[in-house]
DNA sequence: AAATATTTTTAGGTGAACCAAAATATTTTT
DNA sequence: AAAAATATTTTGGTTCACCTAAAAATATTT
């Protein structure tokens, strides 16, 4: 029957991922970096899965979602944000420590279990790093946000995401004191370095590396 | 490593509910039933259980945990349990619904997870079937309880638990309007059937079956 | 276009967790 | 204490998900 096992579940969102941000199809060797393992078994669970009409594989030709891998993609896509809410906003972990148990997390199988969880939570729209969670039909909640190492100077923005959503970097920010919501401006960009100097809204300043303002997302304001 | 996977714990947590039960080591065959497997493949998983120190097993003489063993049945337990409570108390599930979901949420890994879940419920004692929650150090709340079924007519009791946990057991409860906490007196007892009559604290009475009584447990308050 | 490099697949294994059927132990009955 | 019944283990499979090494296909360089 439709039962889906949890390395299967891993694929379908690895694939899933990497077609979105490549998009194209997804290569053998960029699943398996992803996951962590050989060509050889991505080949082998390739195989499995296209049996199973969740994805569309060609010898060679790298990988697609079908539309029924697309929906369990995005549905653990869903789990995995509303539980990293649930563990932030009720259990009181930090940013940089949910991933892990998120992963878990998003295996456990029940509809009603994640539609209450998502009640419980206020329905929300995003995860604590930013990220849009569907909604219980998979629809995805877009949002114009731009690299805030593409502000010029004078500009204003409110942070709104990360692309690098490592512990590391994580940790960086609340060092630095960017948080979600947060609305900073930029004062001055040195070119020698691409470094930027920035203002939070209460005033403090700070200057930022190039890495910094490659990783963080800003929803322009001015 | 101490990596253990979610099928050596099912066995573990099947080993200590038998052995708890019967008051000896647990039959090959037992586990088979509790485990809806068979007798061939316990004896293989048995094998690697006692490899790994988790049980004290001699060929066709049963097994019973080792405090490692122990330890680890009692901590899945106590999650079990605990993702219980959160179900009913946080989610709004019915006490007959929770018992695939928490089969799940038991096999979750992250010490600080359970930890901040017992927190977030408020350290609860016991499950919403009434049944005890071992605390972080895995000791275990004892209470004076008895079958409903042992109670004298005249006798009250307040309802504290149950023996079956099937959900056609506890939605006949609810039916019935019998819930944890509710206070019971016998008023009479028919040695025919052995079935008896009841009042609840507000004088509503009814007739309860052998089945029920001998399935319900009270804590006698006279 | 040939040579080289890279990517992907195939071939042949592994261990975990299951199974049915056969063999062996243990327990119960006679 | 045999015989019969029952319980357990062994034997020889299976599938899933992984692996290394070799082969084949594709892409890139010369």
């Amino acid at each position: 029957m439709h039962t889906i096992s949890t390395a299967e579940e891993n694929y379908l969102k690895a694939i899933f991922t990497i077609s979105e941000k490549e998009g194209k199809a997804a290569a053998t060797n960029a699943i398996a970096t992803v996951l962590n393992t050989t060509a050889a078994s991505v080949t082998d669970m390739l195989k499995r899965l296209a049996e199973k009409d969740l994805i569309a594989y060609e010898k060679y030709r790298g990988v697609l979602l079908t539309p029924a891998g697309e929906r369990l993609a995005t549905f653990l896509i869903r789990k995995h944000r509303l539980w990293e809410v649930f563990l932030v906003e009720k259990l009181g972990f930090s940013w940089d420590e949910v991933h892990d148990l998120a992963e878990q997390l998003e295996h456990i199988h029940g509809d009603a279990l994640v539609e209450r969880l998502d009640e419980f939570l206020g329905h929300p729209r995003f995860d604590p790093h930013g990220d849009p969670i569907p909604d219980a039909e998979g629809r995805w909640t877009y949002r114009s946000q731009v690299l805030l190492g593409a502000l010029d100077a004078g500009k204003r923005g409110v942070i709104t995401g990360v692309e690098d959503h490592s512990p590391a970097f994580l940790q960086y920010l609340d060092h630095l004191g960017l948080v979600l919501g947060a609305g900073i401006t930029v004062l001055e960009r040195f070119p020698y370095d691409q470094s930027m100097r920035v203002s939070a809204d209460d005033g403090t300043e700070r200057i930022l590396s190039e890495k910094v303002s490659q990783n963080l997302y800003v929803k322009p304001t001015i």
